[in-house]
RNA sequence: GCUCCAUUAGCAUAGUGGCUAGUGCAUCCGACUUUCUAUCGGAAGACAAGGGUUCGAUUCCCUUAUGGAGUACCA
């Protein structure tokens, strides 16, 4: 009974893949990774109407991006493909006839216009119209009509659909792997459509024969489906298969108010929803966001170690991952703890691989950027790299590094620019022009020295000291920033100062 | 409305039938004899409510409240 893990993420090509995919995507990577197990990834278009170019290409960069690739699925065939269910049409349509000879499913002929009808009248007296056994009889299908009658119709060409029977007065006990047994009285259930009349399966029917099919051990998906798996087991149950086990993730919840995750919450509050752009929609790879950062908080939502570890690589996720340890009620999406994660990724990456990622940034602000080597700019990005969320708060952090400030910051100028500052200023330049090791270290022996000895404030040199060379009382340590920018460079934007604050 | 699911501080969570309920983010304060959105240190802050069961409940049961999902010929 020890079943090889087959997992697969089934998304619908509507649209970018949602964070929440993702989500559900990484738990069934995790899951089958830590298994030695197959990831499949399936593209349930069964609904033509809601095609859109391009959708499924974007699922599949997506994951890619993020590091989680599948194993089958389209363009990586495996042996139980096609992978995309609109590929697998002609393969339904015999389960649904198996069905209905089982007596366990019947063609239903009424317009949606009449179920529409009966659905509001029932709305308008305060019911609720359920399709099932209370009332089947009295609606257009073959168990009202006689076999002629219903013959007829379909001979005459007339739509139908084939729904499943949902049985009477049983009571099921359902198993979900994260939240134990669920009771559920089958009265309550409806006859839903399995096979709709444009000759396409719904999803139901085409979940539960492809992952049949496709060997599924174990079914992870969003909390969404949770309602439906009361039918998904009962028709496990008239095909007389075996049914996968199903584990239901937590939904996703907006960061505040009441619902889930939406988009519009991303553009309202600034924070991207979709791991790639799609459109005018930010992705996290274009807001500046690291894919081990994504991974991160996504694993995190919904799912803890159970110890206080918060930062877990790919592989170290694959080893702790375990579906008993994820949570059974919705987890509240935290744009901030996604910068926190960022913060410390970016910390984490090697300084020529970030130098790479700032060099477009500094050609777009400057063309003299171009005249700073690799080692100037790795430097620059060791020493502000720790204040950075992403790769895009670089120039802001140091652009005083590349260029001699223009300006200078007013309210540090009055608050530090006292009258005798200038003479301050001056002085210190003389003391520069005689230090030739112009290291970090030795300037501060020296510098220090002098400021002792003469029986100055730290204050009254340092802080305009950093005025003059930043513009601002920002930036890293000031003997570090003097090293860098270099003696002459250093000595011409003092004296320049001097000049212009008096 | 009905069905199912959930409920530990502002947020995410850990944990236990019985010591001061642990951690991270955010917040506030301090330190780093100069800056900071960095770092370090500290502070404040929670078991939804009411009933049971029990010697004892945040932990088990019930009710209520609140929140969520579903209720389509969408997935």
């Amino acid at each position: 009974m020890n079943q090889k893990v087959r997992v697969r993420f089934a998304p619908s090509p509507t649209g970018p893949l949602h964070i929440g995919g993702v989500r559900t995507a990484l738990f069934n990577y995790l899951f089958a990774k830590q298994h030695d197990g197959v990831f499949v990834l399936r593209i349930e278009d069964t609904d033509q109407n809601r095609y859109v170019e391009g959708a499924e290409q974007y699922i599949i960069d997506a994951l890619n991006w993020c590091g989680i690739p599948f194993d089958e699925g389209p363009g990586k065939e495996g042996s139980v493909g096609p992978y995309r269910q609109s590929e697998r049409k002609s393969l339904y349509r015999q389960y649904a006839d198996a069905l209905v000879e089982k007596g366990k499913a019947y063609y239903a002929f009424d317009t949606s216009e009449r179920l529409d009808f009966h659905r509001k009248d029932h709305e308008a007296k305060g019911k609720t119209f359920i399709y099932n056994w209370h009332n089947r009889l009295k609606l257009v299908n073959s168990l009202s009509l006689s076999a002629e009658e219903t013959q007829q119709k379909i001979d005459a060409g007339k739509d139908y659909v084939i729904r499943f029977k949902s049985p009477k007065d049983e009571t099921l006990l359902l198993q979900d792997t994260i939240r134990g047994t669920i009771r559920i009285d089958t009265n309550i259930l409806d006859d839903k459509v399995l096979f709709k009349a444009d000759g396409m399966p719904t999803y139901h029917l085409a979940n539960v024969v492809d992952d049949h099919l496709m060997n599924i051990s174990h079914v992870i998906r969003g909390e969404e489906w949770l309602p439906s798996l009361a039918l998904h087991q009962l028709l496990y149950n008239a095909f007389e298969w075996n049914a996968p086990e199903f584990a239901h993730l937590p939904l996703i919840m907006k960061p505040v108010g009441k619902g889930k995750l939406s988009k519009r919450d991303g553009q309202k509050m600034g924070f991207p929803v979709f791991p790639l752009s799609w459109n005018e929609s930010l992705g996290y790879r274009e807001a500046g966001y690291f894919s081990e950062t994504v991974v991160n908080f996504l694993a995190l939502l919904g799912w803890n170690p159970g110890t206080e570890q918060e930062i877990f690589s790919l592989t170290e996720l694959i080893s702790n991952f375990s579906l008993d340890r994820v949570n059974k009620s919705g987890a509240r999406f935290d744009p901030d703890k996604t910068k926190w994660y960022n913060q410390h990724y970016i910390k984490e990456k090697a300084n020529d691989e970030l130098a790479d990622l700032f060099r477009p940034i500094l050609l777009e602000k400057d063309i003299s950027a171009l005249s700073f080597d690799n080692a100037f700019v790795e430097r620059v990005v060791s020493l502000i790299k720790e204040r950075a969320t992403f790769v895009s708060d670089f120039w802001q952090l140091s652009h005083y590094f590349f260029t001699t400030p223009e300006h200078y910051d007013e309210k540090a100028v009055r608050k530090q620019w006292k009258p005798d500052t200038g003479s301050i200023m001056n002085q210190l330049v003389s003391i520069l022009k005689e230090i030739s090791d112009f290291s970090s270290q030795n300037l501060e022996n020296r510098v220090k020295q002098w400021i002792t000895d003469n029986e100055l404030s730290f204050g009254k040199v340092m802080a305009p000291l950093r005025l003059l060379l930043v513009g601002a009382l920002q930036g890293p340590h000031v003997f570090d920033i003097l090293e860098l920018i270099g003696k002459e460079e250093s000595i011409k934007r003092i004296e320049k100062g001097i000049v212009e604050l008096g």
